[in-house]
DNA sequence: GGTTCCCGCGAACATCCGTTCGGAAGCCGC
DNA sequence: GCGGCTTCCGAACGGATGTTCGCGGGAACC
C-alpha cells in the first residue's frame, strides 16, 4: 500500500541511524548532507511524502521536530530500576520504605517498560546463591519485585520466613488457616505453615538472566 | 555524590516530560517557558551544570542537541531481537539459516543491550510448556540463543535430542566419548548419551521471565 | 568591608533551520 | 504534442535557537 521512492527509503533509513546515534531526530540540512542531496526543498518535499504515508510526524516550524512511527519506529523506553542489594538465604531483603526510596540504591538495572508495565516502585535485586532453585531462580538472576505487604492467593510473593530465617520466592495459598508456599517447579513440594510465620515483603514482577 | 539544586532538578524533569511528550528534546527558549525562567541564559547555565555532573550529554551549537543520560552517566541501547517461534518438547527450535535470518521474525522482541551484549545474530524463542523446568526455564519465558553449531565444555546449549525427539537446554560436557548434559537444577539428575544423538541448535545467551 | 562563588537577569549577535518560490527534467496517459 | 504528476534544483526569507557578555543580588568566609 505504501509504495517507498528510494530517496524517501533512503531518508527513512538515514532517520532511524541518525536517532539511534545522537538520540535526538536530525535537522533538514543533515539529512540533505547525510543523503547526498543538493538542496533542502528536496529533503523538505520527502519529508512531506512520508508524512502523507505514514512513516513519520512531523511538527512543523520546529527544528529537527520529526517523529518516526509505525510498528517498526515505536519507540521503546527505557526504565531504570534501582537495585536495592542482594537476596540470600538468610538474609531478609532490603525491602524500601516509602520515605527513603530510590535513595540509598548502590546502582540501576535499565530494562525495557514491558518489564515492569504499570507497576510502580518496582525495584530490584540480585539473587545470591542457589538456595531459590526450587523457584526457577538462579545465582545471579536479577529479580524484580514491587513493594507490597498483601498479596491475593497465586501470587509470586517474597516471603521472609520467621522460623528459618529464610526469604523465599513462591507461590502463596491461604488454605483454611494455614498458608501454602508452593514452588514455581510443581516437581518439588509445597511449605506448609501458619500465617504468623510469614511475612510478605514484595510482590514478583519479573526477571533477567543475564548474559555471563 | 550530586547535589542538584531545585532549578536543576525541576529542568531535569521537564526534559524527561519533554522528550516523553515529542520524542525529541526541547529548545532552551522552550526549557525557559516550560520551567518559568526569565533568561535563556538560565538554562544555558543549568544545562551546563547538568552536563558537568553528568545527567545530560550536549551536542554543542546544535539546536535541540540534548541526550539524556542514565543512571551513572551511561546510555542504554535497545536491540530489537528478532522472535523466531516458539521451544516446545518434541519439536526441533527454528533455528535460523544465514540466508534467510530476519526476514521471517513474526515479531522482535525488544531489550536492552545488556542482554545480547557482543553477540551477533542473537535470535529470541518463547518457551511453551514446562519441559524445561528442571533448566530453570518455565512456561512464556523468552529465551534468547546465539546461532552456533558447536560449543564449550561447560556452555549452556539448546540440544536436539534424536532417540528422545525432544530439545532441551543444558550445559554440555564431554566425557570421554560420551556427552554429559547437566540441568541447571543440580538436584536434578543429568543427561548421558552419545555425541551422535546430540544436535547443537543454538547457545544460551540469557533469559527473562516478563511480568504475567 | 572585601572577596569569591553561585545563581539569575536582559539584551544582542551570529548562526541554524524550516519554509517558500520559480524553474526544470522525466514520465505517463490521452 | 499536451497536460498532469512526481521529483529535483537553487536561492532567498524570516523566524528559531544556541551563545556570549555585562550586570547584580545573595550567601559564605576571611
Amino acid at each position: 500500500m505504501t509504495p517507498l521512492s528510494p530517496r524517501q527509503q533512503q531518508i527513512l533509513d538515514f532517520l532511524r541511524s541518525f536517532i539511534e546515534e545522537h538520540d535526538y531526530p536530525p535537522s533538514i540540512r543533515d539529512i540533505q548532507e547525510g543523503c547526498g542531496i543538493s538542496s533542502t526543498s528536496v529533503v523538505d518535499y520527502n519529508l512531506r511524502k512520508l508524512e502523507e504515508k505514514g512513516f513519520i510526524r512531523r511538527d512543523r516550524e520546529i527544528s529537527r521536530g520529526i517523529e518516526l512511527l509505525g510498528a517498526r519506529g515505536r519507540r521503546t523506553r527505557i526504565v531504570e530500576v534501582p537495585l536495592l542489594g542482594t537476596i540470600a538465604a538468610g538474609q531478609p531483603i532490603p525491602v524500601p520504605s516509602s520515605d527513603r526510596w530510590a535513595s540509598e540504591a548502590e546502582d540501576y538495572v535499565p530494562v525495557t517498560e514491558e518489564m515492569v508495565r504499570g507497576r510502580s516502585n518496582v525495584f530490584a535485586l540480585k539473587v545470591r546463591g542457589k538456595s531459590m532453585i526450587d523457584d526457577l531462580i538462579d545465582d545471579g538472576d536479577i529479580v524484580f519485585l514491587e513493594p507490597v505487604r498483601h498479596a491475593d492467593d497465586g501470587d509470586r510473593v517474597a516471603v521472609w520466613l520467621k522460623d528459618r530465617g529464610e526469604v523465599t520466592l513462591k507461590r502463596i495459598y491461604r488454605e483454611n488457616g494455614r498458608i501454602r508456599l508452593q514452588p514455581a517447579n510443581s516437581a518439588m513440594e509445597p511449605i506448609y505453615t501458619t500465617a504468623d510465620n510469614v511475612e510478605i515483603q514484595g510482590r514478583f514482577i519479573s526477571s533477567i538472566r543475564p548474559s555471563e
